[in-house]
DNA sequence: CCGACAATGCAACAAAGTTGCATCACAAAG
DNA sequence: CTTTGTGATGCAACTTTGTTGCATTGTCGG
């Protein structure tokens, strides 16, 4: 896609109020452009493309990324956590397309029928944090591809830690 | 609450087309008005409160209510999916509301709010499976009480199986 | 060089769910 | 009444994803 859309992760993290290392620019770098939300195992593969990095670590540094509000955290239906970086300007949220057939979790154009989920939330009884709207079904790719999942995840082999 | 409102865990199964033994009948009754949606731990130990009950054949029991259209299983912020009966009549999803201090996950009346959200997925490439909205934040009772998380758990000891 | 302090790595652990296989219950057949 | 088949249940081991405690490394101010 368009390079040019995308801030610098070093320029990420400082907006963040980050300290940049060479893991958290990697794994920065890996969720940048990818317009989904990725698990932490295909962050970690991205990752180790470039450098030998550490599982824990990796969390640690998800964890990070969504406290100081760079990333947020998502849920699929499967088990594993997704982690997409915040679209640049502001804490507005956006739903997520899940396909329950390869896993991949695209995210949504801001605001998209998200205004009165977050109405409705209002009238709650209920100190709102945030709205997760999440669309599951079978994407297009797998639709086609009826005999293996279509993207079903980022190759490279498992192994360092 | 109204127990005249429910129809009776074997019309419920009758209904679904799953055979009904003892065990679940206490699932179904233990998840019948609930009014929210219970992880499987909380389950099982309601379950247990009346016999005996293995932790895998519950999961095996809210697979097949699932897979058969009685149950929902929805994921919250949390490891732990949570599973709610289908309000009687039809599919018309509905939404949650989750307490990410407690872990209560609040059923939300049907249809509030998720008219364009549903149609927000008839645009989108994709075969529309379901339609999740979750509403995060802090509930009542837990902001109250500022110590320990409100309605914490089920009581009851782990132990059996 | 020295100590402070954050970042990383490693091993063990934990929670939730899954798998394979043994057993049980019960009904139909002989 | 006994046999035999089938689905439901139980049990142990395992997998996946994430977490915790603690050791190690690296960096920066003095
Ligand atoms: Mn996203
Ligand atoms: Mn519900
Ligand atoms: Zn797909
Ligand atoms: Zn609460």
């Amino acid at each position: 896609m368009d390079a040019a859309l995308h801030e610098s992760p070093a320029r990420m993290l400082a907006r963040a109020g980050i300290e940049a290392t060479p893991l958290r620019l990697a794994v920065v770098g890996a969720m940048a452009g990818a317009g989904r939300a990725l698990p932490a195992g295909d962050i970690l593969a991205l990752v180790r493309r470039l450098r030998p990095a550490n599982r824990v670590t990796l969390y640690r540094i998800l964890d990070l990324l969504v406290e100081k509000g760079l990333a947020r955290r998502h849920s699929a239906g499967d088990r594993a956590q997704r982690y997409c970086l915040e679209p640049g300007t502001a804490g507005a949220p956006h739903g997520h397309a899940y396909c329950v057939r390869c896993g991949a979790m695209q995210c949504l154009p801001q605001g998209a029928g998200l205004a009165d989920v977050a109405a409705l939330g209002a009238g709650l009884a209920m100190d709102v944090l945030s709205v997760e709207v999440r669309i599951d079904g079978v994407c297009a790719a797998c639709r086609e591809s009826k005999g293996r999942p279509a993207g079903a995840a980022v190759d490279g082999d498992p192994g360092n830690s």
